[in-house]
DNA sequence: GCCGCCATTATGTATAGACATAATGGCGAA
DNA sequence: TTCGCCATTATGTCTATACATAATGGCGGC
């Protein structure tokens, strides 16, 4: 990025042979180089606006869209009169795709096919209502399924479906689509939080997905809440090894 | 949102009493609000910019941008000549955030500590080489360390940091910091993959972990590039149960 | 020397207009 | 009837300008 300034002279329009990129994209490319590159460092303030203006030739509005950009990226910090500054790249996250079991399945190679063990309709328990984070008593539909790749079982699926906030899972059998691509193609949610973690099977679990009880298995709870109302409690439970979550990260946001 | 014109009438300026939102903020929050509630379901066309111009009273430049800023979030994706339409909420994913681990122990009202077990030099093994992604032997540092929360071994770490990107790595003692926290104020990176599994404890690990062979617990692999380069490959295991990965996510990304 | 006011400065928000681009849908020709 | 062209239309990019806002730093009064 010792060519911040090397594109200008002329004007701005046309970027002549090389890229298809709009004049904004072009800038901000080569600011979130310089930032990932490391060669402007967390704290180091970036050109003003008029500085980045002059440089590229272009208005101020442009210059500005983009450092507003990178700001929402969480790049850079903008601070009025001071200008902007060089963030430092957020502590460690990632962000996990959690795709839809079937779709993983598939990717796999393998045939897909699930199958619904149990399904209870009821009044929420105490502990549908801790899961749920329920108030009151309210109907709850409780559903295990299982989840086959190939031959073998795959995951272990145990859900509470919320039915004040989804009454139409009442009289779904979910024979087509597995409980929760029902719900997802169904239910717009808001929220989403996810517990991780690792257990060892105990005798139901060891069953249902036939391995050896004590084996490590991987659990993924996820509570969905849909504007401030909880929508469904699942468990995952994975055979351990056999399954592994992958999760990419870039800290340019977008 | 059946109120998405009320507000207008007059002008663009001054929303005259109650918030202090900027236009665009609040048309951004009318038409996200629109969205998660499911009042305008996924696949919907939203009123074209020269309708919500005209609803509020405003520019093409502002509707657009809050537009714009939509389809970045991945809320509503933008068709030359069709219009805007709602997206689907994104499969399930979720933004982990992965703490130090000094921080998670200190979280738990603990007492934190690090003890470098292993340390060493060498040439990169085939296994090294697979690790960090290597096209060629290069030397890297091999590092063993456990992490402590009060008395109990809380998390064991294996390192493998690659001294041809990180050269200042290789006097370190990691005393004062333990590696992962070292490398973090060090090192810029621009890419992180991680995997999550669970497994059975082996001897080794039961061992550092003062723990039974078998037990499950949640192993955590973490590599990181700069700029097209391999810079570190680490291996957290963390006894089961004890331990869990929380993540929260809302659609709307920003 | 200290404090408070104010000019300066950089970002924040918004406008109006211009031209580019891509996709749709209809019209007309083969 | 079908294919291909073109006008229409909505978004995409960019400019030039204007005024608002917040923070800095210096000047002047005490």
């Amino acid at each position: 990025m010792a060519s911040l300034g090397s594109a200008r002279a002329s004007n701005g329009l046309h970027t002549p042979a090389k890229a298809t990129l709009s004049l904004h994209q072009r800038i901000l490319g080569d600011i979130r180089g310089a930032i990932l590159s490391g060669e402007w460092p967390p704290g180091r303030r970036i050109p003003f606006e008029h500085e980045l203006q002059s440089q590229y030739g272009c208005s101020r509005m442009t210059v500005s869209k983009v450092l507003t950009e990178l700001a929402h990226g969480k790049l850079i910090e903008r601070r009025r009169k001071s200008g902007s500054f060089v963030l430092r790249p957020p502590g460690q996250s990632a962000v996990l795709e959690i795709q839809d079991i079937k779709g993983e399945v598939v990717a796999l190679g393998l045939s897909y096919r699930h199958e619904i063990v149990a399904r209870r309709k009821r009044k929420a328990t105490l502990e549908d209502r801790d899961r749920l984070e329920l108030a009151s008593v309210a109907p709850v539909l409780s559903l295990t399924c299982r989840h086959f790749a190939g031959a073998r079982p795959f995951c272990l699926e145990e859900r509470l479906i919320n039915l004040t906030a989804v009454p139409e899972a009442a009289d779904e059998r979910f024979v087509d689509a597995a409980p929760g691509a029902w719900l997802v193609s169904r239910v717009p949610w808001s929220a989403a939080e996810h517990k991780i973690r690792a257990i060892g099977a105990d005798a139901g679990i060891a069953n249902a997905l036939e391995i050896d009880a004590g084996t490590a298995c991987l659990t993924i709870e996820r509570r969905t809440w849909r504007a401030e109302r909880s929508v469904t409690f699942v468990r995952l439970t994975y055979p351990g090894y056999e399954h592994e979550l992958v999760a990419r990260f870039t800290p340019s946001r977008r």
